[in-house]
DNA sequence: TGAGCAAGTTAGTCACACCTAATTCAAATG
DNA sequence: CATTTGAATTAGGTGTGACTAACTTGCTCA
């Protein structure tokens, strides 16, 4: 706390050092949400980034130049972003870090999985590594939280497999539930009560055109749902 | 997020409703600390709450100014300042999850006391209140940390009973260990190692005169400590 | 009683991370 | 190829909570 005035770039001294950024939770919300976009786009763009953050992007703006110099992500003004190396690597530890907090809460405190992501969207930036991995240890070592996301390794490995969503099934296809979003409780309450959980088998049965409402099968019992649910839903597709 | 401008007084239109500030980091380690140091003193001075807080003093006169416009404190230019019932409720909140975190860190996932402080400081900014009752649910509601520090209630009863310090005994008196610091790793560390923790019997033999070194036994054994070590361990008088 | 001094305060800055409004850019369209 | 348009940026501003430097206050002791 004295040393709060630690933020003059220094010349020369010590090799560049600039690993050794300290990252706010600001910082840390920005590089999971650009990591997030990176996935499916190949650049974040500025208004994507403000929009998941719930931020004007005349912000995004700022920010992300002062994080391109300090080495977190590349950037050039109105092409998009991309991190680094050592962006990646720290997006990939504030993930680790969230996803091993929700599954702790589940697992060993008891929550219900349709509102630990709150609860771990604030302490994922207080807690230290050591921690995470004790939770982590406590619960067997899971790879996955409780929605399916994959849970990155200490050392940032992550399973990046793609999968699909239950809107691109074609109808007779049966799929096993990967993962779905973590965010809306009232979306994952209304997932449970379907049945529609990571490990549930479910079938297309057929689409409405237009973007209708696709008619799934879950365990003997068909629903009717919505496009705009049915993205939120990723799968793996199962051999005929 | 979207509503961070909240901070405008807002004249009328609602009862007054000042208890609904929410506290930021900051503002809580603020409260804990006069807190802390109204049990001792009467009124918290400002150099005190600067020197715990590890700030200038001047920053303490600005925030002090503005937690008294907000009604957690009263306060009256070179005179200190004194909690009042809103501020001694928000503290007490703040101090309940910093000890049942630390409880919970050194019961639930195997942390060892002398460590669990530092974590404990930034959790307990960000943990809910709903997170700090199941954490002490499921180590079976403590009333005191690992230090020996009570623990407040829900509704922010705490044991507030003066313990005397170590360095006050007179020689040949049998007491209780009830409480040790718990902010230096160090201390724990050496502490653990005569086995001076809450509940253990300690006498005092004999004390040399100018602040001089002081006699306790242990169990038994018998060790020389300083009076600076004496003053960060409280105890409770033995019937003799 | 009044001089000295420590404690406390004010004045003026700064970094951070956000904001709105105004402007610039790039890419698509006629 | 000029224009439109939406995305992105800059300009300028705010609140929070820290800082240093310069000042007041009030208390103690000669």
């Amino acid at each position: 706390m004295a040393e709060k005035r630690a933020s003059a770039p220094r010349q020369s001294e010590t090799p560049v050092r600039e690993t050794a950024v300290d990252l706010t939770g600001p910082v840390e919300d920005y590089l999971k949400a650009i990591y997030d976009i990176e996935r499916d786009q190949q650049a974040a763009a500025t208004n994507e980034i403000a929009q998941r953050l719930q931020i004007a992007p005349a912000s995004v703006s700022g920010m992300v130049r002062r994080l391109a110099e300090q080495g977190l992500l590349e950037y050039e003004r109105y092409k998009g972003v991309k991190l680094t190396a050592a962006g990646r690597r720290a997006a990939l530890r504030t993930i680790r870090r969230h996803r091993v907090i929700e599954a702790y809460l589940v697992q060993a405190l008891g929550y219900s999985w349709d509102v630990v992501h709150e609860e771990a969207e604030r302490l994922e930036h207080a807690a230290s590594d050591d921690l995470i991995d004790r939770m982590a240890t406590a619960i067997g070592e899971p790879s996955t939280d409780p929605h399916g996301a994959p849970i990155p390794t200490r050392d940032g490995r992550v399973d990046e497999r793609r999968h699909r969503r239950l809107s691109e099934l074609r109808p007779g296809q049966r799929a096993l539930v990967t993962r779905v979003g973590d965010e809306d409780p009232e979306l994952l309450r209304y997932l449970a009560s379907l049945g529609l959980l990571p490990n549930a088998t479910v079938t297309l049965d057929e689409r409405a055109p237009f973007e209708g409402p696709l008619t799934i099968r879950v365990e003997q019992a068909r629903y009717q749902v919505g496009t705009a649910l049915a993205e939120r839903v990723l799968v793996e597709l199962l051999p005929d």
